[in-house]
DNA sequence: CGGGGTTCTCGTCAAGCTGACATCAAAGCC
DNA sequence: GGCTTTGATGTCAGCTTGACGAGAACCCCG
């Protein structure tokens, strides 16, 4: 769907209402990594106004003939330099009134749990991305727009995420060991996790993991087993074949975990 | 919000960049109740082209000036003939493409779940709304549009919502038993639940029931303890005060159950 | 080469929760 | 008054969870 043409007239609504509004729509990224054991997000520093000079996520307008799931990747592969690996989804839709200075914008907002890929040009051109720890700017006020609020909803949807289903393994390398997923649960929920009963539990959980038979070498301590996701999260690159038409709606959970993983209640 | 005058430019986007499209968007409703202890969902007869004659979701073209979920309990307004009481959050964003005959159209889904609040003009007019049991249209094809499968998300976004949220009791009236919190469990699951089992779950579960002190008469059997929705469902209706901006995000979860209420699992 | 430190893996055990089921209580109905 | 219906409470085995001990396998260092 990437590669479908513009139609003839760029602007629709020709045979709609009369009084129906017709809006442009953005469509916004929250894209979070793990690195260093703290959840990162990716922000942009914005070049033009409105919010000039502030951090932003990165995002743009839909151009015509575009879906929206093709729209989130270019932003990202513009502003990111590269077309990143992940897991992408949408998350929500914000809008259209008191939130654009310029007038009333929709802002159709995706979320994307990727490995800590590298960028290119990090932080080296005006508007470059660049890996935020989210605790820096969760704040209100610290981005832009309403992408504070948007940044919120994005970290609570992964926290859940995170229970329900296998998407933790978004996070990892396509092979990782268990305290690698561990130390990616630590660092979206905020909190220390047993290392012996994690193990026994994301090893025990159906759907999870799947052996690899290769162990670590060269790091300290025993060598860990090698894992690899057990279900290749339906991402940005791995779509592959046609997925029907233009698949805009919220992205379907791949898999349910059952039991699910539920973080320490207080 | 409601009252909020339109802008004095109908159409935004003078300020975007020319390349970006501007998109009608519509605003369609999944509305879910509980009646006879089926799940039903409601939906309107499409009296004009396209789907002219299909059942379809509730909604229409959002207008100038107006917010999403304005949008949403103004369509249902128009629709069902009354502002429904229950629970109302976004559900998801579809489109552009391949969703509309007549061109691109971006639509945002909302979710209701409400009482089984009767209809006017229930049936009668030819674009009257009315109630169906979800399992008769369930299967692809039976709605307009794409409505087939957005019917299929909100279906399974209030199947989920039931476990970690107290939402359940938004299908219920201001006083219910926990007989019909049950019923409602196992009209949206599908299920065939203990009641000695459930009742030790619902009543022992903080931030779910609120004890009335009064009890049912007139029914057949023992007379059941009546209860309160512990967390008033922030729905359409009771907003009450000015939610900051025009509050069209995906609205969050109230108050989070816990422990959960897990469905069974297979 | 051997000891200490580090990390991973397996094992143990009490406490709590879940699912299955029995028992009692309180109404209506004949 | 007994029967039926429905709600409320109790019991109990089995499983899962959280806390923690102990061994295995690697690296580093002297």
């Amino acid at each position: 769907m990437d590669a479908m043409p513009p139609p003839s007239r760029p602007v629709a609504g020709a045979e709609v209402p009369p009084g129906a509004a017709l809006l442009p729509v953005t469509v916004d990224v929250v894209a979070l990594t793990v690195r260093d054991d703290a959840l990162h997000v990716l922000l942009v520093e914005r070049g033009v106004e409105p919010f000039r000079g502030a951090l932003a996520l990165p995002g743009g307008f839909v151009l015509p003939g575009e879906g929206l799931a093709a729209a989130a990747t270019r932003e990202l592969a513009e502003e990111a330099g590269i077309a990143p690996p992940g897991y992408l989804e949408q998350l929500g839709t914000y809008g259209p009134l008191g939130r654009d200075p310029r007038g009333p914008v929709l802002s159709v907002a995706y979320l994307l749990l990727a490995p800590d890929f590298g960028l290119v040009r990090a932080g080296s051109d005006a508007a470059g991305a660049a890996w935020h720890p989210v605790a820096d700017v969760l704040d209100p006020g610290a981005l832009g727009f309403d992408h504070g609020r948007i940044l919120a909803d994005g970290v609570e949807r992964a926290r859940s995420k995170l229970e329900y289903s296998p998407l933790a393994t978004a996070f990892c390398g396509p092979e990782f060991t268990v305290a690698e997923l561990r130390r990616v649960y630590e660092a979206v929920w905020g909190v220390r996790l047993d290392p012996r009963n994690f193990s026994r539990k994301a090893t025990g959980t159906p759907g999870l993991l799947v052996e690899t038979g290769r162990f670590t070498s060269g790091g300290a301590g025993r060598p860990a087993a090698l894992y690899r996701a057990a279900v290749r999260a339906p991402g940005i690159q791995g779509v592959g074949g046609s997925a029907a038409t233009g698949d805009d709606g919220p992205a379907s959970v791949p898999v349910v975990l059952d039991p699910p993983l539920l973080r320490p209640r207080s």
